[in-house]
DNA sequence: TTCGTTCCCATAGATGCGCTAGGGATACAC
DNA sequence: GTGTATCCCTAGCGCATCTATGGGAACGAA
């Protein structure tokens, strides 16, 4: 009974909007849809739980960066569909290259040290 | 120390125990210096604020990860002094392949979509 | 028809990290 | 003295994320 699964890291915080705001590019796109997006896209491992999901939502939404309408899916049922705003589109580029200097610098320290 | 900057992210959240460790790997280092360290070798942008680092070093030090003992600067100076522990060079593999598998999952997210 | 499952939305509570904004002490230069 | 740089530390807040719920609607199986 006591094999409690080990909580890995399912996320790496700080990035999650950029995830989200970069699926919407493929398309509109429902909540549960864009988590499996990305939960898929990225082979199972991330996942985007749903009480992180749905309150980044509604972040994103009042900062004006998506937008949505009710609507239904595929499976016939009732969900609320996302879209890029422009200012949205304008976002993920800075989030994007604010993140790849994040990551330039992390590697200049991260770099195995000369022997 | 450094003029007021503007405030643009100055870490990525969830990568500073791994930093800091991967910086004690040159050696024993004390507070003020890893925090240094780190700015200087990602060009200025990366930015440990005081009242990140130390509660930072205690959680690793309570965690047995580091070590720290008092001593004196190059200038002189009451210093605490950290170095890795055994368990913190077994953690810093662990951050370091965690940290990666998720930089792989967020590239296939981020993969530009195909025209 | 009832039941279980999947889909889809949503909130509350706790946690923990990182930031802001302090305080304090010592060494050195002027 | 005054100022500046080095070094330590804490309190308090914001906020992103996780856990744990709850509910409702569609569907297939029994």
């Amino acid at each position: 009974m006591g094999t409690k699964k080990p909580s890995r890291e399912v996320l790496l915080p700080g990035t999650l909007d950029m995830l989200i705001l970069k699926s919407l590019t493929r398309g509109v796109m429902h909540g549960y849809g864009i988590a499996e997006h990305i939960q898929q896209l990225s082979e199972d491992v991330l996942k985007v739980e749903e009480g992180t999901l749905y309150p980044a939502l509604q972040r994103l939404q009042l900062q004006g960066l998506i937008a949505s309408d009710w609507g239904h899916s595929l499976n016939n049922r009732r969900a609320r569909f996302y879209r890029l705003t422009r200012a949205g589109r304008k976002q993920l580029e800075t989030s994007e290259s604010s993140f790849s200097r994040l990551l330039t610098a992390i590697g200049r320290v991260m770099k195995p040290v000369k022997a």
